[in-house]
DNA sequence: ACTATTGTATTAGATACTTAATACAGAGAT
DNA sequence: ATCTCTGTATTAAGTATCTAATACAATAGT
């Protein structure tokens, strides 16, 4: 069973999870990535959609490509803490109005995240 | 210019606006909704996409047709409070989750919405 | 030199989404 | 009765996405 969704293009949503796996660090700077086919193996997906999102990222720097070689992330240590710092801006942002549009105060919000933090340590 | 992205179905994106604003009390129970072609008009789409969106949120209970008087947001206010709730807590859910992946402890998080929250009164 | 692996490009076809243009059926207003 | 508004359904066409099947170029390893 996939992980994608039908809600997104799944170029969009493999993006996103090569994205948020190099700014957790858990890809590190200068790291060399699988080749576009076996990335594609490995989410069962077609070749050339792994290789649109990879193009995606080294367009935001993420991702330097060796012709021959392969792909690598960006030995620029700095670049992705930037980009990890604004994906995260975004992300509470894109949150908090979207708590806020369906009636959620502020503190009401902060109450909220707590409790279900709470929550889910126990259910981990 | 339109509110919607090409990141996803336009009929999913409608649906989501007119679920806030049902589940924020903007439309209240028992009110009539616009006609599906009025709906189409102001959004800036076409109204097969509009009956689209209304159909599924039909599907949740949350709307009601009369076959030649229009649409009806539910009378059960029961019903919206605890949509209105598991949405709340599938944002946040997936706002954690989120957040996580890419490398925020709990406390950093909730650091993070505090720190926004209080920019962003700011910006308004 | 040869082979395997790398990224990249091209072409074709299937499906989903969206728009467009109509048409039909039922109820209310006049 | 007639008109207008409501939801609903149908058909066609255009676009984006995804898959599929190849092919090519350049380099690393042997």
């Amino acid at each position: 069973m996939s992980v994608f969704n039908n809600k997104a293009p799944i170029y969009l949503q493999l993006m996103d999870e090569m994205k948020k796996k190099i700014l957790a660090g858990e890809i590190k700077p200068g790291e060399k990535l699988p080749s576009v086919r076996d990335i594609a193996m490995d989410q069962g997906v077609n070749p050339n959609t792994a290789q649109k999102a990879l193009t995606q990222l080294e367009t935001e720097g993420l991702i330097i490509t060796n012709r021959t070689s392969g792909k690598f992330v960006t030995e620029n240590a700095e670049l992705i803490k930037g980009l990890k710092d604004d994906f995260a801006k975004a992300v509470v942002l894109n949150f908090l109005i979207k708590m806020t549009s369906i009636g959620f105060t502020d503190p009401e919000i902060l109450t909220y995240v707590e409790k279900i933090q709470k929550a889910r340590i126990i259910n981990v």
